[in-house]
DNA sequence: CCTGAAAATACCTAGAG
DNA sequence: CTCTAGGTATTTTCAGG
C-alpha cells in the first residue's frame, strides 16, 4: 500500500474508461506481462483504489430525461437533522447524489426523474416532507455539457 | 429498439453495480440462458443503453481530498460566451461535471482537487481567467453523504 | 428462447532470470 | 519483482430444435 507507480496509474487509467478489458489486453496495453499485470490489479482492489466496476448507462434513454440540482436548507433548531436528513435521503432512488457543503446552503441534492411533473413529486412528497427541510432551491439542468469524466490521474 | 422488458431491466440493474460479471453468471441472475443473456447484452449496447463500462476509483486514495461545486455566471453581453466557457470546461480535466440550468446562475461545476490550495490555483488561474465569467460561488463539500448512486430501474 | 457441443480465451501455478 | 510457459478451468459462440 506504498505508492502508485506509473504502470499502476496507467492501469486505473484505463479501466475508468474500459472497465472489461481482460487482463491480457489491459497488460499489452500498459506494457506489463499479463500475470504481473493481473497482480497489480487485485492489489489495486484489494487496496481500494478500486472500489468495483459497473457499466454506464444512458439515462435519457431509460426514461431520466430530466437532471435537477436542489439546494437544501435545514432548520438547525433540532439536534440531529442532520442525520435524519442524511439518512432519508440515502433512502432515496431519485437522489444520485447529496453533499454536504460549507456555505450558504446545507445540503446539494443530484437527482434524475422524467420529466417536470414527476419532479414535482419528488419534491412536494417526498422532500418537502421531510423535518426540518427549512428552504430548498431548484435548478433544472437545460444542458449537460460534461458528465461523469473520469479523474485525471 | 421498442422497449424494455423485466429481463433487460434486471440486467441494466446487475450491470450498473456489478460491470464484470460474466455472461454466465448474470444469465443465472436474471433466469435466462447464457445465449439469450449474451444476445440481450450485446442488443443493450448496440441500441445505446449501455454507453460502457467502467471502473469506480476511490478520490481520497488518489490524492483528491477535496470535492467542490462553483456555481458560475457569464456576462451575457458577448454573443458566443455560453459555447465558449463550455467548450474550454470540457478541456479542464479537473472539471469532472459541468450542467448549464435554469435559475439564478448559468453554470454548475463539478470538480476535484488535492486540497484547498489546489482549489485556489484551479479558480483563480482557470476559471477566473476564461473570458465572459462574471461571478462564481463556491461551496467546499464536507461530507459527501451519497455519491454515484445507481439509476433506479 | 433453450440445449449441447466446439472453439477461443482467460486464469493459475510453477520455475527461471 | 518480473517474465515465460504449460495445464486447467471458464466463457463465449455456433449449431439445431
Amino acid at each position: 500500500m506504498t505508492e502508485l507507480d506509473k504502470f499502476d496509474r496507467r492501469i486505473l487509467a484505463i479501466l475508468q474508461v474500459d472497465g472489461r478489458v481482460s487482463t491480457v489486453e489491459l497488460a499489452e496495453r500498459v506494457g506489463l506481462s499479463p500475470t504481473t499485470t493481473g497482480e497489480r490489479l487485485r492489489r489495486l482492489q484489494k487496496d481500494g483504489y478500486i472500489t468495483g466496476f459497473g457499466a454506464r448507462l444512458d439515462p435519457h434513454r431509460l426514461g431520466f430525461g430530466l437532471l435537477v440540482f436542489v439546494e437544501v436548507l435545514l432548520d438547525k433548531t433540532t439536534p440531529d437533522v442532520f442525520d435524519k436528513f442524511a439518512q432519508a435521503v440515502r433512502d432515496m432512488p431519485e437522489v444520485l447524489e447529496c453533499h454536504m457543503v460549507a456555505g450558504g446552503f446545507d445540503y446539494l441534492v443530484k437527482t434524475r426523474v422524467a420529466d417536470m411533473a414527476s419532479y414535482r413529486r419528488f419534491l412536494g412528497d417526498i422532500l418537502l416532507s421531510l423535518p426540518g427541510v427549512r428552504e430548498t432551491r431548484t435548478y433544472a439542468v437545460m444542458e449537460e455539457v460534461k458528465n461523469d469524466s473520469p479523474l485525471p490521474l
